[in-house]
DNA sequence: TTAATTATGTACCATACGGTACAAATAATG
DNA sequence: CATTATTTGTACCGTATGGTACATAATTAA
């Protein structure tokens, strides 16, 4: 019954790693999002050929999928990590700050996979789309959420405005992404985010 | 000499009207992106056949290029003449309003032809993204030319950092773009506007 | 050693892309 | 009418795309 986590396999042996590959994979999605990110590119990087692709992570858009999953985990997992500071202030500086600071990061590519991953991607992939967006919407939920939160701990006032705020975190969020991608400096993006906090 | 203007050509009468067909292909454009609007979807929508696009446009980068400048002249031209109104709060509203207006018009593809239309493109195509960033940084400093002279006006205080405004701004801007492409309602985005604008 | 199983590399398929050659069509000119 | 100029429609080219067939290599089980 462990025959998935049996150390001994039939056949061939794997000759790369799954999780390494996908790593590699999901960079090049981030780079140049669902359409522009070609199987040969996504091969090459991964370095594997076609057939061992699809064998192991099935097709183009499965991959993109599982993409989209480890990018959530391994590397965006600071957003609700931020949201637990006790104080609003705190939690919107830590995540506004550590966000920019992964935007721009030289070490991966500029700006949000999520994000760019399918903005304006030709006809025949609203469902990819429509995956981001909802990713998108629930990022929207969890500031809403920390925003009500803060509300019945007095850390904001009754009169504030939870969803709209949310919505405008958001959308903030969104242009820094943009900013990043079109060549905007982190010093640049920072000195927006105090602009951002002074509304709370 | 006025072979240009002369009512009378030589050959064959062209069947379409190249404005109409430019407006058309604009649409595609900021519909799907440069690379996401394909020739056949382009001659479709123009109502014309390959051979004729190419005399009369060019290539399909010449092509994205005239789409672009009737952009800016003939839907975007709202941008310079909020700017002209006599306080920066009145300017600003009009401006961000007009957009939210404009970003959801149920008439016309919802965002940013400039923003949407190479934000993720594949390899090859990096003078198109750089000409749409340089577009968008135009915009910038339009806008903090005005916030300038309303600092020599008396109607924001000198301690105001025009620059860093400015890019704030052109960030809420493209994270509007990117709200209304994604489904976001003008109420919603009406409600972000007046959080911006308590900032002035 | 043989069979069964899994992975790899090559070579290919159908389709779509941007772009063009070329002939037929339509007009003014002579 | 013949000529010349310009546009249109069709049919095609070379390339790239996402995806796959198939033979071969490498490993374990019998």
């Amino acid at each position: 019954m462990n025959s998935e986590t049996s150390t001994t396999q039939r056949g061939r042996p794997r000759a790369f790693n799954e999780d390494d590959a996908l790593e590699k994979a999901m960079r090049v999605f981030w780079r140049y999002g669902y359409e522009g990110a070609s199987l040969g590119a996504l091969t090459e990087a991964m370095g594997i050929n076609k057939p061992s692709l699809y064998s192991v992570f099935g097709t183009k858009e499965e991959l993109f999928r599982k993409a989209v999953d480890k990018y959530l985990t391994c590397h965006v997992a600071f957003v609700p990590d931020a949201l637990n500071e006790p104080t609003i202030q705190q939690a919107l500086r830590k995540l506004l700050t550590e966000s920019v600071e992964f935007l721009t990061d030289t070490q991966t590519p500029l700006g949000c996979l999520v994000l760019q991953g399918a903005l304006n991607c030709g006809q025949g992939h609203e469902s990819i789309q429509q995956q981001l967006i909802a990713q998108r919407l629930g990022y929207e939920n969890l500031l809403r959420q920390r925003f009500e939160l803060a509300q019945t701990q007095n850390d904001l006032d009754a009169s504030f405005d939870a969803a709209v705020m949310a919505k405008y975190l958001v959308t903030v969020h969104e242009g820094l992404s943009v900013q990043a991608t079109s060549g905007a400096t982190k010093e640049e993006l920072l000195a927006i985010v105090e602009i951002v906090l002074s509304n709370f």
